[in-house]
DNA sequence: ACGGCTTGCACT
DNA sequence: TAGTGCAAG
């Protein structure tokens, strides 16, 4: 596979950047007297004193480790202070921490193209930014280097802790008898350390940082020297570090894949992996993790900083450990419907904030069975279009989770004994929302113009009748895939093979969804009493389209604003994101396309105008408009200030990425430029894997170029 | 009786 | 596609 290494090419500048012990760092600046204390973050506490889910550095000392139980911390660590992770609708709450870490996100966004790694990380690629230093002032030139940026480890530098250590590091940053690239890292190491200091002030939040000439080196070093520290990996100490790095140190080599290598393989240090051929890591492991495995030996990672400041999905969830287990469908459907008020919420946050609607609602369960053959199968996941409401989010995850059960349970069926021991149990039950889009707005980004292009779209055009069906499909009118329809699942009656004993509770909706039906309701409602009432209009089985809302309406939402404890001033972020993707004139990509590109294949207007009208869940019809024109989503709850609605055009255009000539990428803005390469991008090729594990893996762009 | 809860991604 | 499984923190 003689493909072209990026090695070559790798003078990009890469930055992780790692906040230390996030959620304590949230707690403590909501308490600041917890500052400087063991302090560690628990989930929960009732039994063993809570799930340590972050433990300051303080705490660590005395050997405090996160996966502790809260007593067991305070037996290692008598004098650590505890705080509770906040509780809403019975369970955890994460948004507090969702939050902070889009504060530091939208610092750092400001400085290079930005991806949001994880709730706490960023990867920054800082080339540009480091290359305009080096040409306007670089690190020689400057008449004082910032404390922050002398106090980096660079790797190979000798004497790291010297008491001279930081004038050596001076001299490394200010070396000029050195190649551009490693001029280009000093370059990124005093920008990171500026951008941590900017962190800081804003948000009282310190970070550890990577940075280096890939996402791989950088995201190594970042937890290397922690916290509040940073790391520069030169390319000359790059074959040292990982000669002797332990294989399950590396990013995705933590798990099977980590413990194969060194079972299977012998290997134990990345380094290690080095005597073997690329073939023959193909061979066992697959095309994509061959290369990659052969790629990361040498310090090779073509992988690129993807512009995402935003999370790709939503999800609620919660686990029903043990004697916790939920073993009736009414308590079932009770956690259904917290997950989904919080998932709405999120959603509805989301959309206000960000633009952006979900596509898809998700069902994932685990469950046991008692006593049957092959009680070991797994429940399966369901996942169907997602339509806006709250009431409704909770209507189809709970029907999900009945076409999940029947075909758990199979048709050998247990039986039912009563109401309360069915025979199996609920272990853990969570809600997802995914395939979230930009909701053309404003201004918007171009990928608009290819939504509703699957891949195989060069030889059929999805028809409006499909693309409306999939996207939101018309109350419960045959919406589920495969051999089960939708207004089956819902009809299922208990004369069938085996009994829902509470099947027929689908009348009589729990309580707590009253009051929460609304598009947007108000998140401190919840009750986590489990109150059960009967006579809810909300829920008899619905004739199709007409759905009953009639509790929608007079939801007294407060809306779903930003209702962080704390500061909280980040609504900004996605239009940043947005215009970073933006296009102002529509027009603009597709004159080039035309113009230069005469072959390219007409663009088809299609009347795919598909609407939910998310006026507070008043039914959320769908409705097929006059072609071109798009009613947009509509979130005008009492509170919900924002409203989105507006007629918007839209075309939809269908290209052939192959039939885009590629020289006329260059006369493209450079934002454009940018997302249309990405979809030129070599794809992964497609794995021909002989045997061998299938673990998941990340794969250099295969280079050209 | 489990670390819980989230995310992202590859694969089929 | 929907569904599964791995990995990370």
């Amino acid at each position: 596979m003689p493909l072209a290494r990026p090695e070559s090419l790798d003078s990009r500048i890469i930055a992780h950047i790692d906040m230390d012990c996030f959620y304590v760092q949230v707690e403590q600046r909501k308490q600041p007297h917890l500052r400087g204390l063991p302090t560690a973050v628990v989930q929960y506490n009732e039994w063993k004193g809570g799930a340590l889910i972050a433990v300051s550095y303080e705490a660590r000392k005395f050997g405090v480790k996160r996966s502790m139980r809260g007593d067991e911390a305070k037996q290692v660590c008598p004098q650590i202070q505890l705080v509770q992770v906040p509780v809403a609708r019975g369970k955890a709450d994460l948004n507090a921490y969702r939050n902070a870490g889009s504060e530091v996100v939208s610092i750092l966004a400001r400085k290079g193209r930005c991806e949001r790694a994880s709730i706490d990380e960023v990867y920054l690629d800082l080339t540009d930014s480091a290359e305009a230093m080096l040409k306007e002032s670089p690190p020689h030139s400057l008449e004082s280097i910032d404390a922050e940026a002398l106090k980096s480890h660079v790797l190979g530098l000798k004497n790291e802790n010297g008491h001279d250590a930081k004038e050596k590091v001076r001299e490394w940053l200010c070396r000029s008898d050195t190649d551009h690239r490693e001029k280009l890292l000093a370059c990124g190491a005093i920008i990171v350390a500026e951008l941590r200091m900017q962190v800081l002030k804003a948000t009282e939040f310190t970070c550890s940082a990577g940075i280096a000439h890939n996402k791989m080196l950088a995201k190594l070093t970042s937890g290397m020297n922690k916290p509040a520290q940073q790391t520069v990996v030169p390319f000359s100490s790059v074959k040292a570090l990982l000669d002797s790095l332990p294989i399950k140190k590396m990013k995705q080599l933590g798990g099977k894949l980590g413990t194969s290598l060194q079972n299977d393989l012998g290997v134990n240090t990345v380094g290690g992996l080095l005597q073997f051929s690329e073939e023959k890591l193909q061979d066992r492991y697959g095309i994509n993790t061959g290369t990659w495995l052969w790629n990361i030996a040498r310090g090779i990672n073509g992988e690129e900083v993807q512009v995402r400041l935003l999370p790709k999905s939503h999800g609620s969830g919660k686990s029903f450990p043990g004697p916790r287990a939920l073993k009736t469908i009414v308590s079932v459907q009770h956690w259904i419907n917290q997950l989904g008020d919080e998932l709405s919420e999120r959603l509805c946050f989301d959309l206000e904030q960000n633009k952006r609607m979900a596509h898809t609602l998700t069902l994932h369960a685990s469950a046991y069975k008692l006593s049957d053959s092959d009680s070991h199968k797994k429940f399966p996941s369901k996942s169907c279009p997602l339509r806006y409401g709250t009431a409704k989010i909770q209507e189809d995850a709970f029907n999900l989770f009945q076409a999940g059960l029947r075909e758990y349970l199979g048709s050998c069926g247990v039986k039912i004994q009563g109401s309360n021991h069915n025979g199996w149990g609920i272990t853990a039950l969570s809600v997802s929302a995914s395939k979230i889009v930009a909701v053309p707005s404003g201004t918007c980004s171009i990928m608009k113009y290819f939504q509703g292009q699957y891949p195989s779209h060069s030889s059929s055009k999805q028809t409006p009748d499909t693309f409306i069906q999939e996207s939101a499909p018309l109350s419960s009118s045959g919406f589920m895939s495969g051999t089960e329809s939708y207004s089956e699942l819902k009809s299922a009656e208990p004369q069938s093979d085996y009994n829902f004993p509470c099947l027929d509770l689908q009348g009589q909706k729990i309580s707590e969804s009253r009051d929460k039906d609304s598009f947007c309701s108000s998140p401190k409602q919840a009750k986590d009493g489990f109150a059960l009432e009967t006579s809810q209009p909300t829920s008899q089985p619905l004739p199709s389209g007409g759905e009953s809302c009639s509790a929608v309406n007079q939801s007294n939402s407060r809306g779903c604003f930003f209702r962080d404890d704390t500061r909280v001033i980040l609504p900004k972020l996605e239009q940043q994101e947005q215009k970073r993707n933006a296009l102002e004139d529509k027009g603009t990509i597709l004159k080039f396309f035309k113009k230069s590109n005469p072959s390219c294949s007409k663009p088809k207007l299609e009347n795919v105008g598909v609407v939910q009208e998310l006026n507070l869940g008043l039914e959320a019809n769908e409705v097929e408009l006059p072609k071109e024109s798009l009613l947009l989503a509509e979130c005008s709850t009492n509170d919900c200030r924002h409203s989105l609605s507006q007629n918007v055009h839209r075309e939809a255009w269908h290209y052939k990425i192959d039939e885009i000539d590629p020289s006329v990428i260059d006369e493209l803005p450079q934002e454009i430029q940018d997302e249309v390469r990405s979809w030129l991008r070599p794809r992964k090729r497609p794995n021909t894997v002989k045997q061998g594990l299938t673990i998941a893996h990340y794969f250099p762009p295969t280079k050209a170029t």
